[in-house]
DNA sequence: TTACATGTAATTAGTTTAGTTACAGAAATT
DNA sequence: AATTTCTGTAACTAAACTAATTACATGTAA
């Protein structure tokens, strides 16, 4: 299961997109995400650090440095998520024995077909679209 | 990250289908593998549950139930892979904020396509094409 | 200067994963 | 029939990961 950071992450922009020339503090977004401010600092980091976002330490408030109709979800996952390769192989299979010694290459074909696939899904999402969609649920 | 088991079940899964009419012990699959007979034995219990293979409790080795070109990487995904939802999402975001009113309904659309999309790749993809393309890398 | 914000390191608790030990019960071997 | 060997499964452990939390240095603004 992959962790929570992606829609934490979307609901933060998703906050700051919605609220131009109010700054919000990482308490008021904590409250609306129901977490603890410094998980939400430690993600505006990485926001910030991918591009998507200013801050200025000290001050209240982030601003966005794109159009949210620029921002996919896809720039969002890969700023928050560590790991570049969606799934585990096993490692040291037997190198003696002829699957063994090919499976993890077989695999790992597939593996990044799949992953592609997930990925091409969040590339063609973006807040824009997010927030729109947010609007007409209210 | 997704876990190994995927990429372990497959192998058993060729190890098997590589060597008909052989009776492979949980042994000799985890020396393939490079893992405990153990981790083999509960993994092989699962794939049996989901109609995979079959094993007779005492006797060496499993037998296909299928035909490897009917067996899909996402039956052996779905066969062993508990969580049915790939993306987690933060709990109880704040009902009285209009963002985290609706934030899980809104990114569960994007979520589940997400996931089909990966699925999708897993479903075209059969155990008789990992073999082949196991065969050929030798 | 005081109050309050961000940035970030360090610690903690809970969960997940894979590996391991242990053993009951079935099958095969002698 | 007794012994050996296998599978099935429960229970425990260590390592890794996640999110929450505490603590504090540093910057901003009243």
């Amino acid at each position: 299961m992959i962790n929570s950071r992606l829609a934490v992450s979307v609901h933060i922009l998703a906050l700051i997109a919605t609220h131009p020339g109010q700054a919000l503090s990482s308490e008021y977004i904590a409250g609306s995400v129901n977490t603890n401010p410094v998980v939400i600092r430690r993600l505006t980091g990485l926001l910030r650090q991918a591009g998507l976002l200013q801050t200025v330490a000290g001050k209240t408030g982030a601003t966005l440095t794109k159009d949210p109709a620029a921002i996919t979800l896809l720039m969002v996952y890969r700023a928050v998520e560590p790991k570049e390769t969606l799934f585990s192989m096993h490692d040291r299979p037997n190198p003696a024995c002829p699957v063994g010694r090919n499976i993890q290459s077989t695999l790992d074909d597939t593996f990044v077909r799949a992953q592609q696939a997930l990925e091409a899904e969040l590339e063609v999402e973006t807040l824009s679209d997010v927030i729109h969609r947010l609007a007409s649920a209210r």
